[in-house]
DNA sequence: TATATTTTATAGCACAGGCTATAATAAGAA
DNA sequence: TTCTTATTATAGCCTGTGCTATAAAATATA
């Protein structure tokens, strides 16, 4: 049963929002550490996030400069980082997708520990109808 | 039931490696498409692997280059790229993992459009041990 | 309060992937 | 064979993410 290809326009459509999606993927891995920070030590400051997204401070210091300018963090200089009501908003429905996709591949068979990091890698890119799926797969098992 | 959580460390190296696999992942990509030329064409040629890729001709050329410096394919100036062995042996799994996933995520709800284009996404962030459990859970099923 | 330490910001560099514009070569037509 | 057309290569630019080294500010300590 071979699949039918796709036109070479919708191949070209899939290689572009995957790239797309590549642009917010690490937005969306700040977003959701800030509010995991923020709720585990009331507060999100550089060298936290820095250490634990595994990058050099600055690096941390130029991606938090980006949520700032997409609406999604504030900070003042030298103050911790907060997430705006978009930003907020993002780390929810972050949060949950990524703990709707941790639990269907532990339901598949996959180890809690591979599960979260393979969750971490591949989350970003789940369109809405998969993720509808998932939820689905998970409430009907 | 909340997830404990993952230590510092290991949540670094989760993104690192998220990292790592982003750096391979349009690699794969190519040498797949380049397969898939081949085999549906006879040849690949730049001017079709932009097209599908859905970039410009020169950044096609570029990606082509990178391919050749690591030994997945090869080229002379003005004619069609090919796999070299280590690049066809890269197709063959990528295209197997992508078929698992399809798979995968179409029995668990997943139209057949949209698995094709989330696996797409997704594919290159899939350790080996959800690989083999999506395998296991295939033939299970 | 003055000084030392920690933390954050800034400067400057590298690489990858994207682009447009243009040159060079190969392939097809006159 | 010569000329036109299609294809590939090259040049040069931008943006994003990473880094190290260093400056500046805030915090802690003497």
């Amino acid at each position: 049963m071979p699949e039918e290809k796709l036109s070479p326009e919708k191949q070209a459509e899939g290689f572009s929002i995957a790239r797309e999606k590549q642009a917010v993927a690490l937005m969306e891995d700040y977003v959701e550490l800030i509010a995991e920070l923020t709720d585990e030590l009331g507060e999100a400051r550089v060298a936290d996030i820095a250490e634990r997204m595994g990058v050099a401070q600055p690096t941390a210091t130029k991606a938090i400069a980006r949520l700032k300018r997409e609406g999604l963090a504030t900070s003042r200089p030298y103050r911790g980082v907060f997430l705006t009501a978009e930003g907020a908003q993002m780390a929810k429905f972050v949060y949950e997708r990524h703990r709707t996709l941790v639990g269907v591949l532990m339901k598949i068979g996959v180890s809690k520990e591979a599960a979260e990091i393979d969750a971490e890698g591949i989350e970003h890119f789940v369109s809405d109808e998969m993720l509808a799926a998932f939820k689905k797969f998970l409430s009907d098992t």
